[in-house]
DNA sequence: CGGCCGCGTGTAATCGATTGCATAACTAAT
DNA sequence: ATTAGTTATGCAATCGATTACACGCGGCCG
């Protein structure tokens, strides 16, 4: 009863064979004979043998593990990616290792050990706001640690990307606005030094300048892509006199919050103004209004993130050049959107 | 240029040391004097040597790692637990490994592999509907892996679990609706086999009992914990000619559903019915009415489960008898409720 | 018939860190 | 001064799996 977990010599053992062969049958099998094999097979049965990973770890250098680095697992925009990447992963055989990203070389000093330390074979980075001369060290030294950055870039730091088009799904949301009438138009910002949240106002503004319209500065709202972020920026909104008839909030959460806001002093959606935001959460078709907004592929994104990540860890020369994909968005038109209606001079809203 | 990473030969070499020394330097630094010490240090960081996790996991046989197991990462409850899980593991020098739990042996084999590969010491499991009689092999085994269950219980399992009162939570949250002068209450379901569902299900019928009222059997809508089972509800819901004045949902999500089914159809909340949901999840006070809720300990029951577990991954006999956490969940009233407005025996509602 | 090839298998080294045991150098006690 | 005890360190075995190399055997070719 007190016998310890069985050994690849416990099977070689039983099936007289030397543990070699229990080896090779196990993972070439076609480098044994078929009569060996199924002796092996049967050993392996009898003896509720399973492989020890630390073992092969130890001799073949690599865990069969990748890590995935991300700034907020509750965030469902990333949970949902850290699902796909689950899945690709585990039909690869691979583990994955997830670990928060907070401020601090703690952090940092955490990730570099997993990665170091034979944990994890590769690392998929859900967040550009990391150290990028660390990244490097880690990737160019001889170690050569896979290093695949999924959802934000990375200027410049040649590491294999995937992600989506940020600047044109902004673009693209914006014109929704402008194609409705709409031609005072604001903008519910991400967190200041995010790449992402760069980008969505990059397009955004960019859309605005090809419809001919000046942007303005009190009409960009400062958010941070969470929900009390946008109900603050309500409360800015509701202070203001000239006020914009459209918004493009930079993700759902804002969205959201930003609309909550709004809700509580009576400015009604899309009555009063029209929102779009950015994700698709799984609420924004029950939301009230359901909402307009940008919907990235976010399983696709974690797909090919963990695809082009064990590419590169079973074959490093796998990808020649720095893999660079993007996947675009799609603006789903819900009705938080909609036409303008009279005159547009008047800029004030009557509650309700 | 070519140099491999460092191994603790190098450092010994350099230190003028064994590997021995070295070992003991790094991991019980009062066995080793303290010039030795200081001079180990410096090799350290001169060959920025970092540990190879798989050698050690060989030979002491434990990965310091934990497996979490959970049936859907995307679901923002567990998604916030296994974020408080990784906070707690982080703190004591633990991974996390996740795993997606799909049906099917595959999964089980899964799990099972990671156990006894030596990949992770300890399993946390969130969710009560997997294979008990494998999970009690792998537990009692010689190799006895420690398990703590958390969210759901496994009766009669013996395991370690922590989790919420489900079936007082349920029953508050039925109370609340009778205190609001409620008597035609009817009850949106989670799954059919899942035991935290069952559980809001007693809860739910406990709290009608004790009121005298009598449930009736069509008022019990078939859910599924998501938004779209909600929604489906509703569907029934507005064929019913008798219907109920309040409903308490599952969970937040199917309350969502639910309530935007409804909407799509001039029921409004809280005027034409109350809804009360069950997580407080993050868009709960921001929907349209903010729910009124059931906020579960999320974070709590993350951090307790995993430190229980990593205890007992430690030492064995840390905890005497099989650990019971019940966390308490707590009303949060919103304005998806409301009093009863008037008499109660015309059931109709009209649409605004 | 001799040499070569290829297949299937075994032997033993190896991966990197830990740890039981032995040893040496001191200190303290008798 | 001898013995016992303590502290710091080294030696070498060990964890479990993989794999380079060697070997034996049978078949085939010249």
């Amino acid at each position: 009863m007190e016998r310890k977990t069985p050994t690849i010599q416990d099977v070689a053992r039983f099936a007289n064979v030397s543990t070699a062969t229990v080896s090779r049958a196990l993972s070439s099998p076609e480098k044994v004979s078929e009569g060996t094999r199924a002796r092996v097979s049967e050993a392996v049965r009898v003896t509720g043998y399973t492989l020890n990973q630390a073992g092969r770890s130890l001799r073949q250098r690599s865990a069969k593990t990748i890590l995935v680095a991300l700034p907020d697992i509750r965030n469902p925009f990333f949970s949902s990616i850290l699902d796909a990447i689950e899945r690709e992963a585990a039909t690869r055989g691979y583990g994955v290792l997830v670990l928060n990203l907070y401020f601090g070389h703690e952090t940092i000093r955490r990730l570099q050990d997993f990665l170091l330390s034979n944990r994890a074979d590769g690392l998929l980075l859900l967040d550009g706001s990391v150290d990028t001369y660390l990244l490097q060290t880690l990737s160019s030294q001889a170690g050569a640690i896979p290093i695949v950055v999924a959802c934000e870039e990375i200027p410049n730091s040649g590491f294999h990307t995937v992600l989506t088009d940020n600047v044109d799904a902004a673009e693209r949301a914006t014109q929704h606005l402008i194609d409705l009438g709409h031609r005072r138009i604001g903008h519910l910002l991400g967190p200041e030094h995010n790449v992402v949240s760069r980008e969505r106002f990059t397009g955004f503004a960019r859309a605005l300048a090809a419809a001919g319209l000046s942007p303005v500065p009190e009409w960009n709202f400062r958010g941070n892509f969470d929900m009390e972020s946008g109900f603050s920026a309500a409360a800015r909104f509701l202070s203001m006199t000239e006020r914009p008839t459209a918004i493009f909030a930079a993700n759902d959460e804002s969205a959201i919050g930003f609309l909550s806001g709004l809700r509580q002093h009576g400015i009604i959606c899309p009555r009063d103004i029209s929102v779009v935001g950015f994700d698709d959460l799984g609420v924004a078709p029950h939301y009230v209004p359901p909402l307009t907004t940008m919907r990235q592929p976010r399983e696709a994104l974690g797909r090919m993130a963990a695809e082009a990540l064990i590419d590169v860890v079973e074959d490093p020369e796998a990808l020649g050049m720095p893999l660079r994909i993007v996947l675009r968005s799609e603006l789903v038109v819900r009705e938080s959107t909609a036409r303008m209606a009279r005159v547009d001079m008047e800029g004030g809203n009557r509650s309700s």
